[in-house]
DNA sequence: TGTATGACCCTGA
DNA sequence: CTCAGGGCCATAC
């Protein structure tokens, strides 16, 4: 495994999003977060080794492909508060899961009781 | 190899 | 509290 081409079941060049080590980490971390509970893009980010890579978190969310059973619901901007627009539908959907996890969603802000500390985990 | 983009974060006015 | 600017890091083209 000299060539690094042909490595652990990547062969063929060009690394897939799905393949990305970081990004299954940071799904692994975003897995881990207990029901009823909220987590911060910066925590997981750092929590996945990315120090400043809250926008990697977000990246890898969105990179999630439909199917698999992520609460992405559960990660939030600092704060506590929804990143997206008031307006958007994503907004409402996440308000409508957290809400349905027993979480008070107030102005597109969580209560900060409901944000968990990485190293509870 | 370099530029552009983003489900972010922080500070200052 | 709201608005604007800059910074950080990884992926995509």
């Amino acid at each position: 495994m000299i060539d690094g081409n042909g490595a652990d079941g990547v062969s063929g060049g060009r690394l897939k999003a799905a393949d990305n080590p970081v990004l299954q980490n940071i799904w692994d971390i975003v897995a881990m977060i207990p029901h009823g509970r909220v987590s911060t893009y910066g925590n997981v980010a750092r929590a996945a080794g990315l120090a400043r890579g809250a926008r990697q978190a977000g990246y890898a969310l969105r990179m999630t492909p439909p199917g698999m059973k992520l609460p992405w619901h559960r990660v939030l901007g600092a704060g506590g508060r929804i990143v997206f627009p008031m307006s958007s539908p994503q907004h409402r959907e996440q308000a409508r899961r957290l809400r349905a996890e027993g979480v008070a969603v107030k102005g597109g802000r969580v209560d900060s009781s409901a944000i968990v500390d990485l190293d509870e985990l």
